[in-house]
DNA sequence: GGGAGAAAGTCTAGGCATAAAAATATGCGT
DNA sequence: ACGCATATTTTTATGCCTAGACTTTCTCCC
């Protein structure tokens, strides 16, 4: 039993870094570690996730999810944009994904600089199963968090979401 | 101006996937991609200025701020617990340190499967600058969030964490 | 039209990350 | 002492990711 717990229990929290600094109030350092603890063992439960039911990754699921809400299919810019991650990393994702036949890629007519990018129906009914269970996976991480708590969550990352994209913009 | 703008902005919000969908009280999914959002902007943005000021990667300061606080040295399996990284992962991270001179390896005299690392004088060092531009980093980023608001958010955090280790035991 | 420059994407080199299997070392029960 | 399970780390096979250089294509201005 507790062999088995150490299988997934076996990461010490990142946290632990700074865990037995004093706790001043303020303390920008302490607040971000725990937001990347809380982000990281998300993530990584929604990889190992895709990954043994699916035998999918994650960067690929989100590229579905961004075609799945564009109507008629998305330019690879777009695209980069979106999912936050550089052009050049696109490439090699979207040629495994056209491989597998969840997409199509055509390049447009009126620009052949622009290569546009469609899911396939079998595409469309992968990512349908996969949002289900994802859907479920987060149901099952946020459930000891209520609805009100929730709430406030959203509304100090809002909050800090700009606080972010100011400091970024300043710094020029 | 613009074009120069564009520049660190060019992104959108990862959040934009789901950000025209109703928003439904409790949305777990929409809080999973804000909280993704507000990580990935900071991350994105330290690892940028540690590349940029000091030609380092963001593993490597993880694994220095980890030797910072072990007294005498650390076992390599502690390490990928605390970093929350696979071991495989940490080899080639270690070897890289080692050759650039900010830590040393030893063998441990008791258990020859074990492996010891620690910091060397230049690695703290090294480490002690590049830790004082990191607390300035995220007390920029997180200049626009009163003290108040992290208490809150950081109370919130604590709460999702708990909640998730939860989801996470309860799944086996 | 023709060329400068911008835009879209690809290519290359390098680093980070995992899982799964293998190598090495320890240690315990008998 | 022997053998087998266990613990620690490395190796191997893949995939993700970035920056920076490069190619192709388009646009705009002359």
């Amino acid at each position: 039993m507790t062999a088995d717990q150490t299988e997934r229990d076996h990461w010490l929290d990142g946290e632990t870094k700074i865990a037995d600094a004093p706790d001043k109030h303020g303390d920008e350092t302490h607040l971000w570690l725990r937001l990347l603890t809380c982000t990281t063992l998300i993530e990584t439960e929604i990889r190992r996730g895709l990954r043994e039911e699916f035998d999918f990754t994650l960067p690929r699921f989100d590229l579905l999810a961004q075609l799945e809400r564009a109507e008629n299919g998305m330019v690879l810019g777009e695209i980069s944009k979106r999912m936050m991650v550089s052009a050049g990393n696109l490439t090699a994702l979207v040629e495994r994904l056209v491989e597998s036949g969840h997409i199509t890629r055509t390049t447009s007519p009126s620009d052949r600089r622009v290569q546009i990018v469609t899911l396939t129906p079998f595409g469309h009914s992968a990512f349908g199963e996969m949002a289900e269970r994802h859907r479920a996976w987060l149901n099952n991480l946020f459930s000891g968090v209520s609805a009100e708590e929730r709430d406030v969550l959203l509304a100090a990352l809002a909050k800090l979401k700009i606080s972010v994209r100011q400091g970024l913009a300043q710094e020029r």
